[in-house]
DNA sequence: TCGTCGATCTACT
DNA sequence: GTAGATCGACGAG
């Protein structure tokens, strides 16, 4: 079943980022329906957080959507390059977003090989955020989009993680934020193979 | 207006 | 291991 707005809406951004893990995300686009279950995750906390796009409550055109209330996406390009996707949470005003690092696919593999033009089935292929985001087809035409539309969602299926299979470590890329850079904000599943690189 | 750097990934040496 | 791709936000001039 679909995870209600009201997931979405707590304040705790790095409690709801622990509480992704195992939550399954599915794109269907043209139709066809492919994802799985969130294995990699990391908050950013809004104005407190020198990591964070919206550190200072900074508003440009970019960030705006995370100010919004909870329950929609923040997809925006790094790099030139990347397409990364966020959940937005908190409630309006509030610039919290989750960046989704990692999924382990269950549904529509075929067409997650051809989107990233894998010939056969490697553990990166939705490892990392910019792996994510090509391997589902999100782009941003789904910045601000609803995450309980029919073309972009997440469910819970009942799979859960113990404490000691979930691993709380510091973020990656973010050397810039200074001892913000140090916060334990990124998580995930201990072992599974489509965690991104940096997997200890 | 220009130059720098970024919540990255791939290909190549 | 390191270069290249190449857009948005920012600060200097």
């Amino acid at each position: 079943m679909k995870i209600p707005q009201s997931f979405y809406l707590g304040t705790d951004v790095v409690a709801i980022s622990k509480a992704l893990l195992g939550k399954y995300l599915f794109t269907s686009i043209n139709g066809i329906i492919s994802g799985g279950y969130i294995v990699e995750a990391e908050a950013y906390n809004g104005a407190v957080d020198k990591a964070s796009h919206a550190y200072d409550n900074r508003r440009t055109p970019r960030t705006e959507v995370m100010f919004r209330e909870g329950g929609i996406a923040y997809v925006y390009l790094c790099y030139g390059i990347h397409e990364m996707l966020n959940i937005v949470t908190s409630t309006e005003g509030h610039a919290q977003a989750i960046l989704i690092r990692a999924i382990h696919p269950t549904d529509g593999i075929d067409l997650i090989m051809e989107r990233r033009k894998m010939e056969k089935l490697k553990s990166n292929i939705t490892a990392g955020p910019g792996s994510v985001a090509k391997a589902l087809g999100i782009d941003r035409r789904l910045n601000g989009h609803s995450l309980e539309s029919d073309v972009l969602w997440l469910e819970d299926r009942g799979l859960n993680f113990r404490d000691e299979q979930i691993a709380a470590v510091p973020r990656i890329g973010v050397d810039y934020a200074g001892e913000d850079a140090l916060l334990p904000y990124r998580f995930y599943v201990k072992g599974d193979p489509y965690v991104s690189k940096p997997n200890k």
